[in-house]
Formats: C-alpha cells, structure tokens, sequence
DNA sequence: TTATCACTTGGAGTTAGCTCAAAGTCAATA
DNA sequence: TATTGACTTTGAGCTAACTCCAAGTGATAA
C-alpha cells in the first residue's frame, strides 16, 4: 500500500504520516527496492489506533513512549498499563468538561429558541 | 476584584485574563481612577462561561464572535444561536470520540491486568 | 528517450493559544 | 522619603502538531 492510499483510507495527509513515523508513533513502513513506502497490514493497525487516539486528544509524545514501551516487549506491560490509565483518567476529566459545556449549550440554544418565537421578551440574558 | 483574585478564583492566570480581555472574548474590565482593572460581577460572569467553553476546547475566534455578536443585541439571537448549534454539533462529534478511545483504552487497560496476574501469557497483541 | 508523476528527503513555515520579559506607574508601608 | 510590590503596556517568545517547499529519484506512458 501507498502512503497515498494509507492516506485515502484513514483520511490523513501523507505529510502527517511521514511525521508520525519519523517521530516514532509507528513503526517505520517497508519499502520497496526504490525506497519507495509499501504499507503493511500491521503498520496500517498502528496507524489506525494512533488516529484514533490522536482524535481522542492525547499527546503525541504521550503516545511516542507508549510506543517505545510496546517495543520493548513484555517486561513494559505495567509501565504501559499505568500510562493508560492515566490517559483514560484524562478522557475522563475531559468527558466531564464536554458534558458540562454541552448542557449549557443546550440550555441557551433552548432560550434562543424560545426568544425566537416570541414566548420570551426582552430575555435578561447572562453569559 | 482585582486581576489576581480573579486569577485565583477562576485559575487563570492574570496574563490569560488579559489576553481574553485585548482579544474580546470577554468585555473590557472597569478601571480605578489609577488603571487598574477592577472586575465587577458581569465581567467575572464572562470570565466564568468563557472558561467554561475553552475548557471543552471551542475556539477563541468563535468565541470571540459570539461574544460580538452578543454585544449586537436582541437582532443577533438567530445568529448566535446557529453558532451554538454547530458548537454542540462538534461537542457530540468530540464526544464520540473520546467514548470510542475510552473504551479502547479500558479494553487494553483489563489485558494488561490479565498479563500481570498471569492469566494471560504470550498475549500477541495489537497496537 | 523524453516527459510525467508520485514518491523521496531535510528543513523551514504556520497556527492556536498562551506565556514571558522589560520598562514603567502608583499606593501603601518602613 | 524611599522602597516594596502589585499592577500596567507592548511586543517578543514558546510549544504542539502539523504543513509546506525545494530539490531530487525512479518507474511508467507516449
């Protein structure tokens, strides 16, 4: 696989996934004999979950070292296990922040809505 | 109040608060005679939702117009409210993805636990 | 065989959102 | 009166995460 398909499929530029893979969030691709990149299924797998943790927001050194534990094999797998946990921790803390910010929205989408069709006038409005 | 008790009671630092005040994400706070910011309730009220909303991770710009929009008055409430439901739009989106990682992460998270107990051995894992 | 085109590299540039430094002002205290 | 310390401004600097550019290479189409 190209990084131009890889790039089609996971929808990230090529640019961000030389990037990655310099900086070490996966493993550097195969190449063919021109030195050209020919994507692998498991470097594809690596891909996928550092987008999917990206999205999520964690840190791109974050995830450097969880991928610099992984190499090193089994003897990593309580460092890698309380990286996670504090990362999910993090996701939990943010969950909370979003749902907060997102009732608040809908509460003044709500008024706005109202105001629109005339139930409330002259709405004394706080921030 | 002075910046640094605001600073304290929002954890934000006095510099932060300045640079929402000079970009517009919240009004321009009162003065004493000599220059000095003396935030009242209204400001500290600003303060308080625009924390609220960067804590969720909306945009300074955005903000910055629906705070304008906001000074506009009553005509703007259909604006304002189209703004707030792409807000909430990217809010869900967010929102999904961070439950998706979450449940990754706790799916890897119950694997590691295995390992270390030593039900799990040899476990040929994925990214 | 020449042209095209996707790829390669290294390194510079960009954006968002702060964060810090320098130099100055003012009120209150020793 | 001198000094302390919190405030002021302007403008530069910083970090994360890309994003772009220039120059070069190699395989394929005309």
């Amino acid at each position: 696989m190209t990084i131009s398909e890889v790039s089609k499929k996971y929808d990230l530029t090529p640019d961000t996934i030389r990037y990655y893979e310099k900086e070490g969030l996966i493993p550097k691709a195969p190449r063919t004999k021109s030195g050209i990149r020919d994507f692998d299924e498991e470097t594809c797998n690596w891909i996928e979950f550092i987008k999917c943790m990206r999205n999520a927001g964690l840190e791109i050194e974050t995830l450097k070292q969880y991928v610099a534990l992984f190499k090193q094999g089994n003897k990593t797998v309580k460092q890698r296990k309380i990286l996670l946990i504090e990362q999910r921790k993090k996701l939990l803390e943010k969950q909370k922040n979003i749902n907060a910010t997102l009732e608040r929205l809908n509460y003044k989408i709500e008024k706005y809505e109202e105001i629109e069709k005339g139930k409330l006038k002259d709405f004394a409005e706080k921030p």
